[in-house]
RNA sequence: GGCGACGUGGCCAAGCUGGCAAGGCAAGGGUCUGCAAAACCCUCAUCACGGGUCCGAAUCCCGUCGUCGCCUCCA
């Protein structure tokens, strides 16, 4: 019963320990903020909430940053392109960015930083580099010595010298060595700046990870976790500069989620293949997503198409299906099924968090709470009352709620409830007189209203859609 | 060219420190029903291909083919 997490590292499950008891210290690239995101950044953001909860189920407190990268050459480009303030325009998408992690039921970050606002610890970390012999200025930038930090290549599994031939032919001949990287930039005219010990400029891309990773959660962290196209070069280097500064392991866990397939291709800005979350959310809940980054592996590539989006909505309603009370005028099931219902509730639980416990396996999980599903829905078709389902449905709920499906959003008090009672106890009177035309009727158009009427030999029963 | 991942039924997909192939969707048949819907029951795979190891392999090893990712900005 230990949980064990996939380490790009090692390339390997490993049992979880905390460097702190019962603590976990959780960094997750966030976006740069230059454009829409699109539903690969919603998979990456759903994947670390699911690890998230279960972790917080397991008992663990998770001190959770997710960074927000507000400045860069892309946003730069964008907002000269239109015209605006890079400034203005990363807080627009910032804002439209936790507007949606909203929407899709992910727990907001501890802490959510962002790169513009930590400039000092910035200028400091590299400021420290250069003072221990890992960096260099050149006329007002700042590089990485790759060369100087051994262990490059540890996390990507590259080595130094097989990279090299590699590595087009520098433009930058004032680099030392062509594998050296940015680590302060000086600023061009227009360009946004700060001050430094070294002029005006501006951070390179990954140091800014490394140092509000540190300000937020100290030298040393339990889980860094992103893309899987962050593993090189940008996780790499940040184990670069965390590590030389330091001299302690960075992160003790490596997780990165694998990319979402669009038309067999990976979704991304370069390929502008890409829906964004705002468009898919337009048409579909935000647990239709979420169903399907469960419903599969977090490391394996996930397969996005209408007919797979489909299938997740499906699959969300047979889930629902499990919590609808009992039937009407139902006067308890036989023992032989109550007993089934109770063996298949505990073992959901157990199978459940054998599945997570291995590696956060969802997939897997999410085939326990189908199969508890199915065991109520006998036991209701059997005439169990609300108060036999209960328990189980109670398992039902809650598990769902550790991967953070709102499954119980189905059950919550309308205004119109009332309305909507009297309406179906109407219909069934018709019903009883064969008045088919004008019961059928009610039913179709409250189904316009969103309300779903079931009928059956004792009754009807009615439920939000 | 270098490094890596993957290839399971019509679709998605779990299992991969070896021991009778989860689950969801779709499809077909049935029960229930005025109709509809839902629910329930039944049916539906030997795991890309070829070798090897083993009493035994989807799970380990080698090779082939295919798909994808990283090596440049990228969740």
């Amino acid at each position: 019963m230990t949980l064990r997490v996939y380490n790009t590292l090692t390339r390997e499950k490993e049992p979880f320990h905390t460097i702190e008891e019962k603590k976990v210290r959780m960094y997750v690239c966030g976006p740069t903020v230059y454009a829409n995101a699109h539903v690969g950044h919603a998979m990456s953001a759903l994947v670390f909430d699911i690890i998230r909860r279960y972790l917080q189920y397991r008992g663990y407190e998770v001190r959770h940053v997710m960074n927000y990268t507000d400045v860069d050459d892309k946003i730069i480009q964008r907002a000269a392109a239109v015209g605006k303030d890079p400034f203005e325009l990363a807080q627009g998408y910032i804002d439209q960015f936790d507007e949606h992690l909203q929407d899709l039921n992910i727990l907001p970050a501890t802490c959510k930083p962002r790169a513009t606002a930590e400039m000092q610890n910035i200028i400091h970390f590299v400021q420290s580099l250069i003072d221990k012999g890992f960096a260099y200025e050149v006329d007002g930038d700042v590089y990485y010595r790759v060369r100087k930090f051994g262990p490059y290549g540890k996390l990507s599994h590259r080595n130094v010298d097989e990279m090299r031939s590699g590595v087009r032919i520098s433009v930058d001949d004032r680099k030392e060595d062509p594998l050296d990287f940015a680590l302060w930039k000086s600023a061009k005219p227009g360009e946004p700046s700060w001050q430094s010990p070294w002029g005006a400029g501006r951070p390179g891309w990954h140091i800014e990870c490394s140092a509000m990773s540190m300000a937020h959660l100290g030298e040393q962290i339990d889980i860094h976790g992103g893309g899987n196209d962050l593993v090189f070069p940008h996780h790499e280097n940040e184990i670069a500069q965390s590590e030389a500064l330091s001299g302690h392991p960075f992160a003790t866990y490596w997780m990165h989620n694998g990319m979402l397939q669009f038309s067999g291709e990976k979704m991304s800005k370069s390929l502008g293949n890409l829906v964004t979350i705002e468009d898919f959310l337009k048409d579909h809940p935000g647990d239709v997503l979420r169903m399907m980054v469960l419903n599969s592996g977090y490391r394996n590539p996930l397969t996005f198409n209408d007919e797979v989006i489909d299938q997740a909505q499906k699959a969300l309603e047979r889930l629902q299906s499990g919590i609808k009370t009992a039937q009407p005028g139902a006067e308890g099931a036989p023992a032989a099924s109550l007993e089934m219902l109770a063996a298949q509730n505990k073992a959901t639980q157990e199978g459940f968090e054998t599945c997570m416990d291995d590696d956060f396996n969802s997939a897997g999980a999410l085939g326990n709470l189908f199969d508890l599903v199915r065991v109520i829905n006998q036991a209701r078709a059997d005439g169990a009352t609300d108060e036999q389902l209960q328990p189980a449905q109670q398992t039902l709920v809650n598990l769902s709620g550790v991967l953070g499906l709102r499954l119980q959003s189905a059950q919550q008090e309308h205004a119109a409830d009332a309305f909507i009672d009297m309406l179906v106890s109407l219909r069934s009177a018709l019903r009883t007189k064969k008045e088919w035309a004008l019961s059928d009727r009610i039913r179709d158009e409250l189904l316009e209203q969103g309300v779903v009427v079931e009928d059956s030999a004792k009754g009807s029963t009615w439920h939000w859609k």
